[in-house]
DNA sequence: TAGATTGTTAATCGATTAACAATC
DNA sequence: TAGATTGTTAATCGATTAACAATC
């Protein structure tokens, strides 16, 4: 129906729309029918201009003294996002962290499901994890295919993780969330997106070095 | 011994820190024994000048035409980050993504041992995860500051996150890694690294929708 | 009306990109 | 010497911060 164009915002602005999203979401079930850029900004200790730019590019409109109707913010950034109807999605990769991502809940508020989880090994393929079935990697490019799955989790060891993602792309998946420290190679028209724990940890060790010796 | 002055780092650069430091050991072990920033570049996908500017700040001191000297420029790495020692952590929330950190084994090349790992749920206070035995909540913030520990993991439900975050804060922990999506308060001495899975997803999601648009 | 908030325009800051001299 | 690479200086780009008019 809408055929509006959609805009295009920067990395720092995408990363806090959910944040965002989850706290308005919150408000609502508060019973709150609108929300300021001034209480969300208080709320998630930003700077109130911040919240004001960022809301402003979802194409919602706010009511001076006010703020923004609750349902209208809220669509707009589900819309903007494209988190209206969640995408389906298959990990790949049963071992610790495949587990956690498994028995995450959360995902389906994210715009993500995951539909099926593949392992390689034959003590794992068949067994159930947090009532998911896995199956054998081996038939995973068919099956996305056949699916239409547009996103692939890719929790493998570091030495797999490029075969995988070759079957992945095989397998007509537009997007890949890489949570091994393995630098993939795709074509240019796959969108990659990397977890990288140890590059979190560096930002949290080299704070904690600094305040140390400021003593 | 060395006093000299630590320069700061913006936060992009620290997160491509461990990215250089992966691969250069990977090179070390190989046999390399000088990297050049062209090399690094090329092979994790990034701008050459870049990665000279991110080592540059380091300290690191490298030779036109060879580049750095493997062991210096990997100690140089390290020395900056402050994982030349590594730091011991403590991990709260013994459930999905608790176990999966507890069974990581990489933390330690990142500075990071987790030396102990806590619950309330007396069903799980007393069993062994990946090799730890899970210690009573209640004797964390004693615990911590007898053991001078320095980082907190996070990992419980997001109802409870800010309780957690006041006993480790009560227990002298200074730096705080938070994978719940909760917005914590803590002192401002205290360091917040937040790890929010959704605001990946948000990135993943947008750049999908601005893909498929563009046919 | 008075006042809080939106939305926009301008200024600042920092990161990325470009250009180039110095060096082994 | 020739040539690849470092290290530095300048230019560009984008994000954050500041200022302020418009509005209900």
């Amino acid at each position: 129906m809408s055929q509006m164009e959609q805009k295009t915002a920067g990395v720092p602005t995408l990363k806090r729309l959910p944040l965002y999203l989850r706290l308005l979401r919150r408000m609502k079930e508060n019973g709150d029918e609108y929300a300021s850029g001034t209480v969300v900004a208080k709320e998630l200790g930003l700077d109130p201009i911040v919240v004001r730019k960022d809301l402003a590019i979802t194409g919602a409109v706010g009511r001076p003294r006010l703020g923004f109707p609750m349902d209208e913010i809220i669509e707009a950034i589900e819309e903007f996002l494209g988190w209206s109807n969640t995408t389906d999605a298959f990990l790949v990769g049963v071992g610790n962290m495949g587990r956690a991502l498994l028995g995450y809940q959360g995902f389906e508020q994210h715009g993500m499901r995951i539909v099926a989880a593949f392992d390689s090994s034959p003590e794992i393929i068949g067994t159930k994890v947090h009532g998911k079935t896995i199956l054998d990697i081996e038939t995973m490019p068919a099956l996305a295919k056949r699916m239409h799955v547009q996103i692939g989790v890719i929790t493998v060891t570091a030495s797999v993780a490029q075969d995988v993602a070759n079957a992945m792309i095989e397998g007509g998946i537009r997007g890949i969330w890489n949570f091994t420290p393995t630098s993939l190679d795709v074509p240019k028209h796959v969108i990659l997106q990397r977890e990288e724990l140890a590059s979190s940890l560096a930002v949290l060790s080299h704070r904690l070095l600094l305040e140390g010796s400021a003593d």
